[in-house]
DNA sequence: TACAAGCGCCTTTTT
DNA sequence: GGCGCTTGTA
């Protein structure tokens, strides 16, 4: 314990009540709580399966545990509670799920999901997707979920029109016939269970607990702060960790004035304050400070360091976002040539499509990367319809999934004959696939519709008889022989159709690995168990130890740290992010934590870049410095490129012209079509070298890779020349398309 | 019914 | 620049 300051050895012995800890970035957090954890059972003899802690990712658990693991032994571990409150609260849905009203084979309804089950109501009542987009009606229910408003309580001093309500209730309607949930319901339901004053289950949940501790305790909802209320109600033994200043993910609910006010709440809590950074340099502790002084509102406190002052933080003038690239991707080949370990390297952005052209950069020169987030190995074509039929399987009340794979590879189902389903659904308040049964009795179907339907429902009853007799991984194998997913792919015989394959084996795997690992713990491997798991994986759980530079959005940068940090993009509009309500200046203050998150995640080197012109969604943009860098002393900072504090819109700081104007293809919406015309600038017909025009454009030809609107990514196999030439290449998602050249791409 | 093409829409951050 | 819905054709 004499590894531990004043402060945090405070932290760990106190063991009885609340206790609110205050951990700065970097002051030895994940460090403080495992000792707690570990002083808890070791000293005070807690009995492992009565401590539970509450972390942010996946990963986070994982960490915490094998530092447990250590300090107290595998045997030990094993039985603590430890997850994120996502996984906390399934886990505890499916042990009373008869008391939530749901049954254990539950299904966790993703954003995708979600969304289409939203269509499908939307156009049910005939309601205009214009009025009421999907993703809008959503976020509200959203929003009311994460106060815990049911749909009868959200009336119209709410901002919820009686369409509104009517659709929060058919929505909650077609989930609960679904028997699934969404993220919110996840929380919701298992707060209610656990606030319920006479349900027996409820009893056991809130005596279950000795001690529940919260990590990232700044970013809790209201619904997961009563949960841990309730859970902790019998001992009072609540311990809290966070960092106001950190506090990153108020759109997604996230209520700063949890932490903020918690010894309201708890007038006897015992604070403590870790105000020790023992992770950045004194020059990047400072910058940290000096972006998060400014904010409104703020707990009374203060970072401070006892290192030296290390280099200097970095901040860098750049012409455009290539140039940005450019910049950080040499600087990482030249530290990679004299031997420095990629793995403690990362660059951050505000939105992932500024990744993109880091990406190009660090491939041109042959740099490893790895991307944090953006689209998910779980969430690819292929994986997700194969994931769909092991969804159904397991619980055939799942309209959404059947949906997705009625007609998934092609069996000759079309939309009338999946409209006649939905209405005979409908109709009788029976689910899609129950509505397929009676479809088929009725005999109302065309006889071809009738016999295809009719194989389609002889396939999933044969996949759910087996389902009984295989493991999880055998049964995802048998989906992918008799559903004919895998020969449908193998004939296609493409380079991309066999990534596709390679794809949907690694799924197998993934099953496979899932199984080894619950019997590792001594749990039975479910089809359910392993569902849930893929649900609940966030972007940075999918991070490898290999050396390789990560990529990711400050966001997905919460809670990890590196020796060096790009942070890149700092301009007005993108960081702080546009889309602020000016009138909301608590928003401002959010964009300025996690400016803030950003700058304290290095440990010895601190690198920032702004750029005067940056593409973005389409657009050409001329860009000011980000307000932040005006917050950084200027002591600790030296600057390349020159400073452009706030270069007038529409014109260049006349101190920092660009060497060269902005290539016209740089204005698509300015100038449509100039350099699109079809052989121009994509194909020449006669010639096939592969010298780039001067516009910056390619010729294509086989071998090359070009993009597709809806095909994404692909590889030229053929050009046929003519005044309109064709192409034909291969799509990893679609296999091999004849294309009119001008529809393409290169790259 | 399947597929290619056309068109309009959006566009933060994520469990 | 990407996605999903609609339209036209085989």
């Amino acid at each position: 314990m004499d590894e531990l300051n004043q402060p945090q050895a405070e932290a760990v012995a106190h063991t009885n009540g609340p206790l609110l800890i205050f951990a700065g970035a970097g002051s030895g957090k994940t460090r403080t709580i495992t000792y707690r954890i570990a002083n808890l059972l070791a000293t005070h003899h807690v009995a492992p399966y009565r401590i539970l802690a509450v972390t942010f990712t996946n990963k986070a658990a994982g960490e915490m545990r094998a530092r447990l693991v250590k300090l107290a032994g595998e045997d030990i571990v094993r039985d603590l509670w430890v997850g994120t409150f996502h996984s906390i609260c399934a886990r505890l849905l499916r042990r009373h799920a008869v008391d939530a009203g749901l049954s254990p084979n539950f299904v966790i309804y993703d954003d995708a999901d979600q969304k289409a089950v939203m269509s499908r109501i939307l156009k049910e009542q005939a309601i205009d997707e214009k009025m009421y987009p999907p993703r809008f009606v959503l976020s509200k229910i959203h929003k009311e979920k994460q106060e815990a408003k049911g749909p009868g309580e959200s009336g119209r001093e709410r901002g919820f029109d009686p369409t509104l309500q009517m659709l929060y209730e058919v929505y909650e309607r077609a989930l609960s016939l679904a028997n699934a949930v969404d993220f919110e319901d996840l929380l919701l339901k298992a707060m209610r269970l656990s606030e319920d004053p006479k349900s027996g289950a409820a009893r056991l949940l809130r005596e279950r607990f000795e001690h529940v501790l919260v990590d990232e305790f700044q970013d809790t909802n209201q619904v997961q702060y009563r949960l841990v209320r309730a859970l902790s109600a019998r001992t009072r033994n609540l311990c809290v960790v966070g960092d106001d200043d950190q506090s990153i993910y108020r759109w997604r609910g996230a209520d700063v004035r949890i932490i903020r006010g918690f010894q309201t709440d708890f007038s006897d809590a015992k604070v403590v304050k870790l105000e020790q950074n023992y992770r950045s340099t004194a020059n990047i502790v400072a910058a940290a400070l000096g972006v998060i002084e400014p904010a409104l509102q703020r707990e009374p406190k203060e970072l401070w360091t006892a290192e030296g002052p290390g280099a200097k933080v970095t901040v860098r003038y750049g012409q455009d976002e290539r140039d940005e690239a450019a910049w950080v991707a040499s600087a990482i080949q030249r530290a990679r040539n004299e031997g420095v370990d990629l793995k403690e390297f990362a660059v951050f952005y505000r939105v992932h499509a500024q990744s993109r052209v880091l990406e190009e950069a660090l491939r041109a020169r042959s740099v490893p990367y790895q991307i944090i987030g953006g689209m998910k190995f779980f969430e690819r074509a292929e994986v997700k319809d194969v994931l769909c039929y092991l969804r159904l399987l397991d619980n055939p009340a799942s309209d959404a999934d059947l949906l997705r794979i009625i007609n998934v590879p092609t069996r000759g189902i079309g939309g009338k004959t999946v409209e006649k389903v939905l209405e005979t659904a409908q109709e009788s308040t029976l689910s899609a696939y129950d509505a397929v049964e009676a479809c088929l009795t009725r005999g109302e179907l065309g006889s071809a519709a009738q016999k295809k339907l009719a194989a389609f429902r002889d396939l999933i009853e044969e996949l759910r008889a087996l389902k009984e007799q295989l493991r999880p991984s055998e049964l995802a194998d048998r989906v992918l022989e008799l559903t004919q997913y895998r020969e449908v792919l193998r004939n296609a015989d493409t380079a991309e159709s066999d990534a596709r394959l390679e794809n949907l084996e690694e799924l197998v795997g993934s099953l496979q690995e899932y199984e080894q690992d619950a019997a590792a713990v001594g749990e039975e491997a479910t089809l359910s168990g392993y569902l849930e798991r893929v649900s609940l994986v966030a972007a940075v759980d999918t991070m490898r130890d290999v050396p390789s530079v990560s990529l990711m959005t400050v966001h997905s940068a919460k809670g990890l740290e590196f020796d060096t940090v790009w942070l890149t993009g700092m301009e007005e509009e993108v960081f702080p992010y546009k889309g602020l309500d000016a009138s909301e200046p608590e928003e401002l203050d959010e964009e300025r934590r996690l400016a803030y998150v950003a700058v304290t995640r290095a440990r010895q080197k601190l690198n920032i870049s702004h750029v005067g012109i940056r593409n973005l969604f389409g657009q050409t943009r001329y860009l000011a410095a980000s307000r932040f860098l005006a917050d950084l002393p200027e002591a600790v900072i030296e600057r390349q490129g020159g400073f452009s504090p706030r270069p007038r819109l529409g014109s260049f700081n006349p101190a920092y012209p660009p060497s060269r104007p902005p290539p016209a293809s740089r204005y698509p919406s300015g100038r449509p079509g100039a350099l699109r015309q079809p052989g121009e600038r994509f194909v020449d017909a006669d010639a096939f070298d592969d010298v780039p025009s001067e516009e910056g454009g390619v010729r294509l030809r086989p071998g090359m890779k070009v993009s597709h609107k809806r095909f994404g990514r692909g590889i030229v196999e053929q050009v046929e020349p003519g005044d309109n030439p064709k192409v034909t290449a291969r799509f990893p998602r679609f296999g091999t398309k004849q294309i009119l050249a001008e529809f393409l791409q290169p790259g």
